[in-house]
DNA sequence: CTTAGGG
DNA sequence: CCCTAAG
């Protein structure tokens, strides 16, 4: 009646045509598939580079971790072996001895540019030192999909043996990937400026690789160019203590949103998640040839009112929409799958690690162990400078923990380095935290100071350990109060791990959104596309104050971090991680019931285009339910109704437009769809 | 990919 | 919101 009613009223009988759809089948193209490759990966710069240190070193005294010193601040002992067919993977990662060849190499940030060139080889200087690792190569003819190569790498330290990842599934192999270098460095001084010693960085120019590979890729961690630091800040402070350094941790990218997609993507698809060329602030798009689109020339000329507040001719696009949103949800998906292979896991799900302390020779002095990829703290190099209660102290190492990879056979070297490097990014980029150890036992006081912890001394500096672990605080989204911006996984975000203390994003992006629809129609899809700058390290002194372990979310963080810690902690924000709630605003709920006034209850894909193109967080099945919700609350009482309440108007009508589209759904799609009442 | 519905 | 069967 209502909805009769405004039919009469509005737009002279304007009619919505009976728009015919293109027949599914011809919606829907063939699954193309591309191969983009080419690219170096970090991996295959250190093979070659092992190569070169194998001939160079080889003769020299077999490589210790013991002997660190000697070695690169980022290393890898690299043994192949071809293993027994029956023997366990397990054994295998434990009888380091059994190692045929080992080649050790070791790249520090400056070994190589960001292009992946090597431009220096690390010296064997007393300022590194080496982590080992092994790799493990045999074939598992019990492998369901035919034989499959085992490639283990794990530490040759004892205390890594305990944990174990995996990277299986029957197409191993990583489609894209990224190489980079990694290295580690954190310094922490007494000096009056902040200073930035050590860095660990990644570069990763994504190079997809076989279509088939996909759920061997690590999304979350393949973001081109993305760079992880790693780096200690200390403000000048007149009583040093701890408590008052600026510790950051930077772990995130740069990418743009291009780069970010590409390198997540599965390539077996070859769309590519790039923002959709926009002209005037419309993105732009080529136009089906399909009746679809022919049937509606006059629509095109309508402008239809939007819940952002657009006025925008409609039908102008299509398939872009969801692609951020999708290339995110997929992401995580993907992540899913892949985690749910077992992919690359610690066994205790942390970032496995031995604490070693900085007595060179001690080596049973590690902590604990167990938790975490754990630092290598210099002791020489920590001085103590008494007259001035400084500590000085340099994290020299963060060691890789134990990562074992299963590929096929048939699989190339290149994927194989692209694998292990994904898993190496998939820990580093994982979130991590810092703790600190003093004598083995982890310190969790984050407000006392050193001197109060009584490791001021050079001698409590022997003791002193670092480590990184698992990020509590994956889930981010949970941080962010209220209604999550729909940047935040494309953004960094530096939080502490203090419960109450200020979350910095760096986007505005919620606040974006929920602005007004003019700034929120157009410049909000536009602000996403930029190249966010994830490297947001303001802290206030108050988040210093409080914390001393920052953890950095890289952009993915929205996302959960899959691939590394399969911990009970880290897997319920992996696996589920819902999308972050977001309730629809009056303004939202009009759009909406205005476009279905006008297309009905079964077209929300056009729906979704008429007045939530530019929402992205909005799918057509969202659409859907919220109406699903808003036919229901129109039916009960208002003292039944929660949330923000809806005018009864639009609840009004919104009843009006259920009946009048279910007749008509009888009808076979009504022939006169009706029409909004602007 | 979209729809339609149940969870 | 999520998940899925269907188309």
């Amino acid at each position: 009646m209502g909805l009769k009613k405004r039919l009469d009223f509005g737009f002279n009988g304007f009619q919505v045509p009976n728009i015919p759809r293109a027949p599914r089948s011809a919606r829907r193209g063939p699954h193309r598939k591309s191969v983009k490759d080419g690219q170096i990966s970090a991996f295959e710069l250190l093979a070659s580079l092992a190569g070169k240190l194998l001939q160079e070193s080889e003769s020299s005294a077999s490589s210790n971790a013991s002997e660190g010193n000697l070695q690169p601040a980022f290393g890898i002992d690299v043994k192949l072996e071809r293993q027994d067919e029956h023997k366990p993977l397990k054994e295998e990662c434990l009888d380091q001895g059994s190692s045929e060849e080992s080649v050790s190499l070791g790249l520090t940030s400056q070994n190589i540019n960001r292009k992946g060139i090597i431009k220096e080889f690390p010296h064997a200087d007393s300022d590194t030192v080496l982590e080992r690792t092994s790799v493990i190569t045999s074939s598992d003819s019990s492998a369901k999909a035919g034989r499959h190569a085992k490639s283990v790498i794990c530490s040759s330290r004892p205390t890594f043996q305990k944990y174990s990842g995996k990277v299986e599934g029957d197409s191993p192999g990583i489609v894209e990937s990224c190489y980079g270098n990694v290295a580690t460095g954190i310094e922490v001084q007494g000096d009056s400026k902040p200073l930035e010693t050590g860095s660990l960085k990644m570069a990763n120019p994504c190079s997809s690789k076989d279509p088939t590979e996909l759920h061997a890729n690590y999304p979350a961690m393949l973001n081109g160019d993305s760079n992880v630091k790693l780096s200690l800040f200390r403000d000048p402070i007149p009583n040093a203590s701890f408590s008052r350094h600026r510790n950051d941790i930077e772990l995130g990218s740069r990418d743009d949103d291009e780069k970010f997609s590409r390198c997540i993507k599965p390539s077996n698809r070859v769309k590519v998640f790039r923002p959709p060329p926009r002209v005037g602030g419309q993105r732009i798009r080529k136009l089906p040839s399909s009746k679809y689109w022919k049937a509606t020339p006059k629509l095109r000329e309508f402008e239809h009112y939007r819940y952002d507040g657009g006025v925008k001719p409609i039908y102008h696009k299509r398939k872009t929409f969801y692609n951020r949103e999708r290339s995110q949800r997929d992401t995580l998906y993907k992540r899913r799958k892949l985690v749910d292979r077992s992919s690359v896991v610690t066994s205790d799900g942390g970032f496995s690690g031995e604490s070693v302390s900085n007595s060179p020779d001690n080596g049973d002095k590690t902590g604990p162990a167990a938790n975490g990829v754990s630092a290598s703290v210099i002791g020489h190099q920590a001085s103590f400078r008494s007259e001035e209660s400084h500590v000085k102290l340099k994290i020299k190492s963060f060691r890789v923990p134990e990562l074992v990879i299963e590929v096929s056979e048939t699989e190339t070297v290149g994927s194989l380095k692209r694998t292990v490097m994904d898993a190496v990014n998939a820990i580093l980029r994982d979130g991590l935290s810092v703790g600190v150890l003093v004598q083995g036992k982890k310190m969790t006081d984050d407000y006392r100071t050193l001197m109060q912890m009584g490791i001021s001394s050079k001698d409590s500096l022997d003791s002193l350990d670092f480590m990184l672990e698992p990020s509590p605080m994956q889930a981010l989204p949970s941080l962010c109060s209220g209604d999550p911006p729909s940047l935040s996984y494309e953004t960094s975000v530096l939080v502490t791990r203090s419960p109450g203390t200020p979350v910095l994003d760096s986007t505005m992006s919620d606040v974006l959104s929920d602005l007004p629809p003019i700034t929120n129609s157009g410049s909000l899809a536009e602000t996403k596309h930029e190249p966010v700058s994830s490297h947001i390290d303001i802290l206030t002194d108050k988040t210093m104050l409080e914390s001393q372990a920052l953890v950095a979310i890289p952009e993915m963080s929205m996302e959960p971090l899959a691939v590394v810690p399969v911990s009970q902690k880290t897997k319920r924000s992996e696996l589920a991680q819902r999308r972050t709630r977001r309730p629809f605003s009056v303004s939202e709920v009009e759009a909406l019931v205005t476009a279905v006034e006008e297309l009905g209850t079964g077209r929300w894909r056009d729906v979704k285009l008429r007045a939530f193109e530019n929402a992205d967080h909005r799918t057509y099945v969202d659409l859907k339910d919220k109406w699903k919700t808003l036919v229901h609350t129109a039916k009960i009482s208002p003292q039944q109704r929660r949330g923000e309440p809806v005018p009864q108007e639009l609840l009004d009508r919104v009843l009006a437009a259920h009946s009048y589209w279910c007749q008509h759904q009888a009808k076979q799609h009504g022939k006169h769809p009706a029409l909004p009442a602007f």
